[in-house]
DNA sequence: GGCAAAACTCATAGCGTGTTGAGTTCACCT
DNA sequence: AGGTGAACTCAACACGCTATGAGTTTTGCC
């Protein structure tokens, strides 16, 4: 006969898990928080430990690392329809409710922590590249451009966005004081004032 | 008697190099290239197949992978003078001059990768990011900070580096057009006004 | 010329990686 | 109740990694 079910233990001798386990969505909360240092820095075996899961069903579910990754960046990519009200409604400046929305994401670990995963690994990632391009241009070039009037739209909704990204990484990421520890509104005012000059502006040359 | 030196050979069966074989310069600069993708996801391997060196000459003269890279570090780090004459001197504006000095470096890959390096691998890497960090307070916030008025001025300096980094990561890293498209010119003209913007201001909050 | 030290390569140890295949346990459906 | 397939673990393979130590060739100095 084989050996009863050992509750009591530590360790599980294989097979399906009882009840209602989440393991699926466990490995991705893993895996979320694994990425944001970077694909290259991140193994399988720690993401699987960090999940209490063996390595190989990370194989099994999503196909190996490069699937799990791309899962990832999934997640930090699937349509932001906060821009959208954001660029809409109306009360206080168009700049300041950007900004608002976009740290908003970052304050927020489970959100951030996706969106780190791709902003870290396009850096040399060839995938994490592509899909960070895409997201820039339809998420923020398209959208914030066509709201927006004058020449050079494109370039300077651009352009607000990388001021977006830059000062999020040096608060959320790279943590440099003083930005790192002041409170929230006190980034989002000089911040949105900042990019509301390019949103408006006319002429950018 | 040991073979004769094979001069037409590919290979060479060890002993030293030659003439003035500037081989460490070699090494750091393979280095510099390739860290510039991130500390974990650059092998000693590769760049000692770069150096067109064996792997253990690294050791030999850094110590490991960690001493290299840390030498690649403090290359990005060694004391930027530009800085110290664009704040002085006075044709144009301030954000201008700050915005051409720093596209400038990025513009000479070889100015720009250990920059690359730091700013990459200072999202995970403790090092990296201890470096980071006292680099852009003492190069960025502290000179910077010294020069302009009002209140919040540490606050307003490192806004204003946050803006050039994020610009210069969208434009060289992840290379997102338009921006990454168009002449230096027309990225200093708009960026050196946004962040004049930063520095002239009274108040941010 | 002779000799110590520096520069350089080779072989390999020791380890961690991503992935595979087989085996075990559970949930669901009829 | 029984069977099919999904969920899950275990052991191990093949590979690439960093780092070590010994051996070989050249330089610079006396």
């Amino acid at each position: 006969m084989p050996a009863s079910p050992p509750e009591h233990s530590g360790r599980r001798r294989g097979g399906r898990r009882g009840g209602d386990a989440d393991t699926r969505g466990d490995i991705l909360r893993a895996a979320r928080r694994q990425f944001a240092n970077g694909y290259e820095a991140t193994t399988v075996r720690a993401i699987a430990r960090d999940a209490a899961v063996d390595p190989s069903l990370i194989v099994q579910f999503f196909g190996g690392k490069e699937g799990l990754f791309r899962a990832i960046l999934d997640e930090a990519v699937r349509p932001h329809d906060g821009i959208e009200s954001a660029l809409a409604e109306g009360d206080g400046e168009v700049g300041a409710r950007l900004a608002a929305y976009f740290f908003g994401i970052w304050e927020d670990p489970a959100r951030r922590e996706p969106f780190q995963a791709m902003l870290v690994s396009a850096a040399f990632n060839e995938a994490a590249s592509d899909v960070l391009r895409d997201f820039v241009r339809a998420e923020v070039i398209a959208r914030v451009g066509s709201v927006i009037e004058g020449g050079d739209v494109e370039l300077r909704a651009e352009l607000a966005g990388a001021h977006l990204i830059g000062a999020a990484l040096v608060r959320y990421v790279y943590r440099i004081p003083p930005l790192c520890d002041i409170p929230l509104a006190e980034v989002v005012g000089p911040v949105g004032r900042a990019i509301q000059g390019y949103l408006t502006g006319t002429h950018v040359s």
